[in-house]
Order: C-alpha cells, then sequence, then structure tokens
DNA sequence: CGTTGCATGTAAGGTGTTACATGATTAC
DNA sequence: GTAATCATGTAACACCTTACATGCAACG
C-alpha cells in the first residue's frame, strides 16, 4: 500500500497531506488535552482528567495515559523532554507536535463524533424495580443526587476559573453545558422521585 | 476461606444465604433482560438491548451476549433449552432460574450503583473547539440534535407500549425518564448553539 | 512516624469489539 | 437472484483496569 513517493498525495488543503492517525478515542482525548499548547506530566494529564474531562468524556486510568502518551510518542505527534526536579529525580513532561496538531485539527475537520454512550446503572436498577425493595430505589436516587450537586459545585469551579480568558473559551462553554446538564439530570431525579410516589400510589395502596 | 460448614453463614434474611455472583455489570444487565421471566434467545436479548437498554446503559456486542450467557448458565443463574424450528435446526431459549431471580434480589440490596458515565465524543469537540472550524462545530450539533429526536421518537414509542402495563410500570419510568432526558439534551444543544454565536459576535467580529 | 501527594511504570487479566463463518427464510 | 433478517458462534485482538512496585517530600 506505500506509495512509491508523495507525488500522487491528494493535496486540496494543508490537512489532507497527513495521514489522520489510527488511534483510540482516548488517545485523542490526551492529545487534545495536550492540544492547549502546554508541557504536562502523565500525572498532570491524569489530573486534568479526573479534574474535567470526567464530565463530559471520561477518566482513564493512569497506567493507560502512560500507554497512549508512548503511542502518541511513537507516532511523532508529542514528544517528550525529561525536567530534573529537586529531589534529583527526573520528570517527563511531554508537548505537542506540529504534526500533532495538524493530526487533531484533521480529525476535526474530517470525522465524526460517535454517538455519545450513557452507562446509567442506577436507571437498569429502576428498570428492574420489580426485583427491589421501593425504600431501597428511592434511597439509591437521593445518594445520586447528592453525588450531582457536587459535581454541580466542582463543574461552577470549573467555569468560574475558564471565565474571561479568552483561551478557555471553548472549555467554559462545555463548562456551562455541563452545569446545565447536571441541574437538569437532579430535576429528572426529582421527577423520578414523583413517579415513583405515584406508582406506589396507584398500585401499593389499593 | 471456605468454612467447613453451612452452619456460620449469616442468615438475617432470605438473600443473605446466597453468595452474589460476581459477574461483570454486562452479565447483570443480559440477566436484568431475562428478570422479567420471559424465554429469550441470544438474538432476542440482542434486539431488546439495542430497543430500549441503550438509551440509560449500553448495547453489548451480539458476541458479548453469547459469551455472558454461557457465564451465567455456569453459575445456573439461567438454563437453556433447544426448541426446533420449522427448518429443522434448533433454536436456543434461556430462562432465569430461582436462583437467578435471588442473586439479582441481593444484587439490588445490596450493591450500590455504580456513578454514571458518559462518553460524549460531540462534547470533547467543542472543548478543542480553537482547533476545529466552528461551522464544523456548529454542523456537528445539528447533526447531534437529529438524532436526538430519531431517539426521542423511539423512546416515546417505548414508553407508550408500556403504558398501563401493570407488568411494564417500571419499565414505563425509566422509558419516562428517557424522554426527558432527551428532550433536555436537545435544549442544552440549542443552548450551545446559542452560546457559539455569542462567542463569535464576542470575539470574532471585532 | 504514618499518611498523603507527587511521579512513573510493569504485569496480568478481564472486558469488549470486529471480522468472519455458516446457513435457512423472506421480501423485493 | 440478491439483500435483509433470523440465528449462533469462534478467533483474534484491542482496550482498559487493578494490583503492584518504587521512592521522595511534606504535613500532621
Amino acid at each position: 500500500m506505500t506509495s512509491e513517493s508523495a507525488a500522487n498525495i491528494d493535496s486540496a488543503s494543508d490537512l489532507s497531506t497527513v495521514e489522520l492517525p489510527d488511534i483510540p478515542a482516548t488517545a485523542w482525548a490526551v492529545l487534545g488535552l495536550l492540544g492547549f499548547g502546554r508541557e504536562l506530566s502523565g500525572y498532570d494529564i491524569k489530573q486534568w482528567a479526573d479534574a474535567i474531562l470526567r464530565f463530559f468524556y471520561w477518566s482513564p486510568a493512569t497506567s493507560q495515559i502512560y500507554t497512549e502518551l508512548r503511542r502518541l510518542q511513537d507516532r511523532s505527534l508529542i514528544v517528550s523532554r525529561d525536567v530534573p526536579r529537586a529531589d534529583g529525580r527526573d520528570k517527563r513532561v511531554y508537548r505537542i507536535t506540529p504534526t500533532g496538531i495538524d493530526a487533531l485539527e484533521k480529525w476535526q475537520a474530517e470525522t465524526d463524533a460517535e454517538p455519545p454512550i450513557l452507562k446509567h446503572g442506577l436507571l437498569l436498577r429502576i428498570w428492574l424495580g420489580h426485583l427491589a425493595q421501593p425504600d431501597r430505589l428511592r434511597e439509591q436516587i437521593r445518594v445520586h443526587q447528592e453525588r450531582l450537586r457536587l459535581e454541580l459545585a466542582a463543574a461552577l469551579l470549573s467555569e468560574e476559573r475558564a471565565h474571561d480568558q479568552p483561551e478557555w473559551a471553548y472549555p467554559e462553554l462545555v463548562a456551562r453545558w455541563t452545569c446545565r446538564r447536571i441541574e437538569s439530570e437532579i430535576r429528572l431525579a426529582d421527577d423520578m422521585l414523583a413517579d415513583l410516589d405515584d406508582l406506589a400510589a396507584g398500585s401499593g395502596i389499593d
């Protein structure tokens, strides 16, 4: 499949001169974190993913992040550099390359987002509500709501941090979306509690 | 760790006399589908998962379903039976056992739902909006909205099908929740489009 | 003086997907 | 006749997690 030269490459635009790397979704997410141009360590990336990415994507395991960093470096999408720390040991930081930025832009321009995936264990349990104690379901929903309130606080914070910094305009939009989404989920949980009450009143007490 | 006899098993309730099976989340979902008491083939389960489960959980690959069915059968949570079809070949149908129902009830009573996971590729792309063409983002959001409208129609249908059938009371609640959630996501996408307009007006045209 | 945070990685194994194979029936 | 649906399964592999190993610094 390797062509003899670069001559027959379709070059309608800058982006089509580079091949779109075939890397898993997690690799794109990690590359994306580096796409803001900062030098980050694997540890930094994990912290950032835990703080923000988990709200709308998910946070991969630490070891997975190191695996993806190696993969990205193999494809020259990022470069690494060892910086000495106070304690004498080295810390490895990664930076995106121009090739990496091209790849991200090509990914944005030419590939479609896959349909969102929601894996909501609580809803599965409610769906199978005939096999649960009603109070147990309510308890789980309230636990869920409390988690949502904590997440809302964290999302509001991340929105404030991004506010008015032009570099973070898009992350700010996503933070706003996230806040609204969490608020909506809290209401949805309230509605569910009300529906469960109706169900109990309609068939349980007669 | 195996005790010499059953004598020292904590038996505060019926459920504690059985061990909670250690099976993956997908196995619980498949067992749950069989938890309504119907005899289902692997194919039926896949169809059902695609039709309903995907809205709040996700639909495993067909081959994965067969793997989980084997696992569940190994643990006696389900039994299978070959029914001859018109063409002479057999069709294998599965049915939940009393042990399986106990396991589901114990699972409901004693384990907590894991935090919901959202993997929203579109939001990742917006988050990295500085590397995309603005029109491209809008286009992707509209594609997303159209998909949501199709899903809403499907979810409304599944709500209607469940309506007034007492056996499907809980699935109906979940279908209602799903409809509201999708409606909310459509609004969220509208808000995002408006926010993108504001962003373009604020910094792009000056 | 123990825990938490910083920091990187390996090893093993489980989970899940895609591609493929098979073959009948029904619909266009 | 050819595509789609019904129907089950294997093989290969990709993805991802958990558990573990290591070791310093800072905090209480």
